[in-house]
RNA sequence: GGCCCCAUAGUCUAGCGGUUAGGACGUCGGCCUCUCACGCCGAAAACAAGGGUUCAAGUCCCUUUGGGGUCACCA
């Protein structure tokens, strides 16, 4: 920005932790839009940091959502680029190079506190009502030489930022203006975690830098830990990017949006059958509007028009209610022949009925028992009523019911996957856990999943279904069951 | 709790000092119609509160209230 004649360059930085989510098109959406009307780039990079929380499909369906959505990237892990690798873990010894001129520098120091001292100053902090949290700066003060030979020896530490200890830093955000931070407010923090991999704040300056981005364009709840990045910035003599911080999406309660309370992978929309214009679309909506009354455009008529004081604020609700109708206008415009295209691609395909085949084989007598039989597979939401009687376990009230269907989607959702075998496994662990009879237990999920008392068997149905779908009807079965309580 | 952000109907939003505060979703009513849906017409529904500034405040400033985010070897 401080130079005009540098192209734009904007990027997002996902990480591969589950499943692909609506924040992360919703952000992609609007970088999108920002390079293409002006001009410049599109980064996709993987921020694959946390070895711990890393799945092993998730980047790929992180892939595959963008595409499904049309929202294009110009360099990324996947089709490379001038500016890579794109997928931080490939990017360890340039982190470990930068880590150490900070270090040189006096910007940074080597922290040998274990995690459980930390975990101790932070409880004594709670304790006392400390209106500051945060690390003590222990290690700050160790002699530098000391430090390298322990390391050197092997001790494990981590490194971490030493920020300045009196003045405040500014953010200028440019949807916000100024915005002040007073460095007391903040601790130092971890750039290098004791396993050699950064911290996002470390990757993130590091990575933004290095592939040239001049426009952060990122979620509000970024915002508390910019003046870190600002800082880091500093620490190493760079211009930092223009910081966009945009709002984030809502659960109805207005709390971030979150998988709890409503669903947030795009695959669970792509399986519920909204068109990806439509969800696009819709996302547009979100924060953002013509200035008049348009409220159905595409992703080409948007990057048209778009302007940053176009944007509003305030939080928006993720609203089902108002994606289903915006849905049903991008339905109604489709030809006949693309209507049974969008129809193929969701569930009317022949890999789909190749799924349902081995599962009906046995079960129908003649060929019109199969949607009789199949209903469930080819529906959004169940209803259970009819069969609210039986959705039960012997002896446990309906809140336990709820809990425990809440506990095998946690321990499900823990694992790598979706497969019938894998889901089997977790269910007899599960109801041993619980107490339950598999007969019992595995009726009730099949009652959630089908919303009928026979079926084929109840984790193939639910490994057809899909992770998406399998999800919503156990907490909306959940939230039902609760509610009776 | 500290810090930070935000604030027009239940929801998404227009408004950028002077408007009967506009549109959309949802809700309700009606029309159309063999049914349903679509479509069309209509209704109820909002400037969080209090102080300023100004001839004039939804619009500018302050305070309060409310909501949210963040305070990890997660991003």
């Amino acid at each position: 920005m401080s130079s005009p004649a540098r192209p734009v360059r904007v990027r997002i930085a996902p990480s591969p932790t589950g499943d692909p989510h609506v924040g992360t098109a919703y952000m992609a959406l609007f970088n999108h839009v920002f390079a293409r009307q002006q001009g410049g780039q599109f980064i996709l990079r993987i921020e694959d940091t946390d070895q711990t929380r890393a799945r092993a499909d998730s980047e790929q369906m992180i892939f595959d959502a963008l595409r499904w959505l049309g929202l294009s990237w110009d360099e990324g892990p996947d089709i490379g680029g001038p500016y890579g690798p794109y997928r931080q873990s490939e990017r360890k010894a340039i982190y470990r190079e930068h880590v150490g001129r900070l270090v040189a520098g006096g910007h940074a120091y080597r922290c040998f506190c274990t995690a459980e001292r930390l975990a101790e100053v932070r409880a004594e902090q709670q304790a006392r009502k400390a209106s500051v949290l945060g690390y003590d700066r222990h290690c700050r003060g160790l002699d530098r030489a000391d430090a390298e030979r322990r390391a050197a020896a092997g001790e494990a530490h981590t490194v971490r930022l030493a920020m300045p200890l009196t003045g405040t830093i500014r953010v200028d955000d440019r949807l916000r203006g100024a915005v002040d931070f007073d460095v007391a407010q903040i601790d130092d923090q971890v750039l290098l975690k004791s396993d050699g991999m950064p911290t996002y704040h470390l990757a993130n300056v590091v990575d933004d830098h290095l592939m040239e981005i001049t426009h952060v364009i990122r979620a509000e709840e970024w915002i508390s830990s910019t003046p870190k990045h600002v800082a880091l910035y500093q620490a190493f003599g760079w211009e930092p990017p223009a910081w966009h911080h945009l709002p984030l999406l809502r659960n109805a309660d207005r709390s971030k949006i979150s998988k709890r309370k409503n669903p947030v992978s795009i695959n669970y929309y792509r399986d519920v059958g909204i068109l990806p214009q439509a969800l696009v679309n819709f996302l547009g909506l979100m924060g953002w509007s013509f200035g008049d009354d348009r409220e159905k455009f595409t992703v080409d008529e948007m990057v048209a028009a778009f302007a940053w004081d176009k944007v509003s604020l305030g939080g928006p609700v993720f609203d089902l209610d108002k994606l289903t109708w915006l849905n049903e206008k991008y339905l109604h415009e489709l030809s006949h022949d693309q209507l049974v295209d969008a129809l193929h691609a969701w569930r009317f395909s022949r890999a789909y009925l190749l799924k349902l085949a081995p599962l009906v084989r046995e079960r129908i007598k003649r060929l019109d028992e199969l949607v009789p039989l199949t209903e469930y597979f080819f529906s959004g939401d169940l209803d259970y009523t009819p069969v609210l009687a039986d959705l039960a376990v012997p002896d446990v009230p309906p809140a336990g019911v709820a809990q425990g269907l809440l506990a095998y989607l946690d321990k499900v959702e823990a694992r790598d996957g979706w497969d019938a075998a894998m889901l089997e496994e977790v269910g007899r662990a599960w109801a041993t856990e619980l107490g339950w009879k598999t007969k019992h237990a595995f009726m009730v999920l099949r009652l959630v999943v089908a919303a009928r008392k026979a079926s084929p068997p109840v984790f193939d149905v639910m490994a057809v279904l899909g992770k998406e779908v399998t999800r919503r009807r156990l907490r909306q079965a959940a939230d039902l069951l609760a509610r009776r309580a």
